[in-house]
DNA sequence: CTAAAATTACTGCCCTAACAGTAATATTTA
DNA sequence: TAAATATTACTGTTAGGGCAGTAATTTTAG
């Protein structure tokens, strides 16, 4: 599927936006392990989490299918 | 951020691919009842059950920042 | 180099997502 | 219409994600 490294992706992002992995769990209101997990890739973190993380650092999630494309 | 019914939007692509739900599940490998949350809009699944989902439905996920836009 | 901060890693407990089984509705088909 | 199928819903059990706390390692700042 997309073999985008999205926990360096997320990384990446939070160190633009000049954040520890302590304060953007904080703003996402998640625990630093699961950030910690999401930037390892962990795949099986929930879902919510992962968005929590997203919207924090202002990154879009898009859907896109041979039909929608 | 996407307020798109994400739900709804799986279950539009499993009818069009004549899956049931069921059949679904068990082409993503995961059960019948994580399906059915999936399209009922629960967030709180594991964000690896949801990409077993979109594979299946040959959906492609895709995160996009100002940066990377 | 040294000190401070951040990241990585591990632990144990708690909570709940995931699951199969079942049953009640809803939808589709004959 | 009735029968078959699919969806929705609920339940009890189980496996493991989430978490804080802690500590070791790595990175950064002075």
């Amino acid at each position: 599927m997309n073999d985008l490294d999205l926990g360096a992706f997320i990384k990446d992002h939070r160190k633009k936006a000049d954040l520890t992995q302590l304060q953007l769990a904080d703003l996402a209101g998640i625990g630093k392990t699961t950030v910690f997990d999401i930037e390892k890739n962990k795949e099986t973190v929930r879902f919510n989490n992962l968005l929590a993380v997203l919207q924090v650092l202002n990154i879009k999630i898009e859907f896109k299918s041979p039909l929608t494309k």
